[in-house]
DNA sequence: GCGGGACACAACCAATGGTTGTGCCGATAT
DNA sequence: ATATCGGCACAACCATTGGTTGTGTCCCGC
């Protein structure tokens, strides 16, 4: 399968003729007539019945052109994704299934006519320095950092506060609870594999286990979210962290408890960043969407690191 | 832009390495190689970062990849539309803004799985000879054509009568009427350019004609619907019929008329036609869906050929 | 520092895809 | 009926592509 003769097949269909089509696309009939055949013997099936004034469609032709159509729609825009001049609004996220990807989808379903890309990078430094370059058009993370002001030219609003809940199996000891508090916490094992030292979000779980006391392992392999989840599903003595809007893949049967965590309420805090002086126009409508739908946040009994909201 | 550069790049990206891509697809780590190159220089930007155990997405890289993949999925499609074996379902309608269409429309909102191919064919006769050759798979035409019984091995089922409309312009002298009598319409001119002798609703015309002594004028080159509109809208003495249900392109205030037509009112009856032995499992879907979703025709008042209804 | 794994480059060759020239066929006009 | 013309297919030829093998370079870990 060539684009180029998906491209011919669809001129030749439009205009009716070889020889316009090969106008069209600027080579001889006979390319077309080659490339055309070619279509053909791919696809096992005649696409045009030749007649004396020209060429049009047999059945199988029209049911392939709407594909052929489509086909050409889909590698336009893929080629327009990596072109540096009028691209999709792209947007880094921590995590393919945390908050920042449903905040996506929700701008996505309010604006479905605006093209979106969403990329992983590897913490806000890598983010940061992907927006100065333009790699990318904005970063959901936290920008909570201690010592790290942003630079001048980045700008950023906190658009979600998100609850931590801990996540148990059925057999663990704070399985039943309704909620559990802070202290209560501490004793316990939590562990959260694939902390990398030196990411926002590491710094983020370091405030929290100073604060508090708590004792949060990282040790051991990470063998992604569904190893982990199997893990603490598996095991009595282990809970970890996750933030209450995490969609889990996991069978809703299998046990797996998440339990709010009050007094405080520790709080994920997700900002959006970009650049002072991006002009892209999409990027103005994903601010003005956060902005109006924006939950509230900082609201009494929350934490985030370096302040306690009172109750 | 080159499909098999495209399907190599998925490939990487999944297994993270050239050489298992090579593997994959069955060429040498060089060729990969060379394919990779290739099509960044096309796209202008650097899709992996080459590290010694492998290769990583770029930012580039990450926001193609989505796009790659759909890429893949279109043109698969693509190829399935025209393979025989499990290939979408393919359906004859007469016109694409015909009732057929509404309906063919109303079955994938119900049924969005189920892919579809709509074709137009010359006429019935041509799309029985397509059903029982297998390159449709059914056929929504009038099957009223009196001394052509269908085949034994083409079934059939009434699936909507369609009542006619008149149309005129504003300054038509029955522009005004609420409805009209086809006695009335006798006398007045009716235009209908494109009507080929021989198919079978050239047949309907005909019948409809010699039943209540109306002229209908076939003459002058059939420019498209556009024109004949236009040509109506614009013209005193003439007028169109045109199926009730049929979406006209057409600016709302050019004052064109929709008048409905009794005493009997013609009907014209779409039925769905299939080859007998067609084991497509999407053929019952939408004879399933049809048959619950059918709306009641042969009404009190209405015409088709061969009978008139009682009031 | 050394060995090994992984990607890039070079040289070579088959195959693709373009061009020109020509033949065939059906529709139309004489 | 025959000649003509418009339009597509086939043949021969050539430049370019895209594959292979062989080799080089770089990075990581021992």
């Amino acid at each position: 399968m060539d684009l180029n003769a998906v491209r011919t097949f669809v001129s030749v269909a439009d205009t009716g003729q070889f020889q316009e089509a090969a106008a069209e696309l600027a080579v001889t009939q006979q390319a077309v007539s080659k490339r055309i055949a070619a279509l053909e013997r791919n696809l096992g099936v005649r696409l045009f019945t030749r007649t004396a004034r020209g060429a049009e469609l047999t059945i199988d032709g029209q049911a392939f052109l709407p594909h052929a159509r489509e086909l050409l729609r889909v590698a336009e825009r893929a080629v327009a994704s990596v072109h540096t001049g009028r691209r999709p609004l792209r947007v880094d996220i921590i995590a393919s299934r945390g908050a920042a990807s449903g905040l996506m989808r929700a701008f996505h379903r309010a604006h479905p006519e605006i093209d979106l890309d969403v990329v992983m990078l590897f913490d806000i430094e890598t983010a940061v320095a992907a927006i100065r370059s333009g790699a990318i058009d904005a970063s959901f993370r936290a920008v909570t950092m201690p010592g790290r002001p942003l630079p001048d030219d980045i700008e950023s609003v906190r658009v979600l506060d998100e609850p931590l809940q801990l996540l148990t199996g059925p057999a663990h000891a704070l399985a039943g609870a309704r909620s559990v508090t802070v202290a209560q916490l501490a004793g316990h094992r939590i562990w959260m594999p694939g902390i990398v030292p030196g990411t926002e979000w590491a710094a983020y779980y370091d405030d929290l286990v100073a604060e508090f006391g708590l004792t949060i392992e990282a040790t051991g392999p990470n063998f992604g979210s569904d190893a982990l989840l199997d893990t603490v599903a598996d095991t009595p003595a282990l809970a970890t962290f996750m933030g209450e809007q995490t969609r889990l893949v996991w069978p809703a049967d299998h046990g797996l408890r998440r339990i709010p965590v009050t007094d405080p309420t520790p709080v994920y805090p997700h900002s959006l960043l970009w650049h002072r002086d991006n002009p892209h126009p999409a990027l103005a409508a994903l601010r003005a969407h956060l902005a109006a739908t924006a939950a509230g946040h900082a609201a009494a009994g929350t934490w985030t690191p370096g302040w306690v909201m009172p109750r």
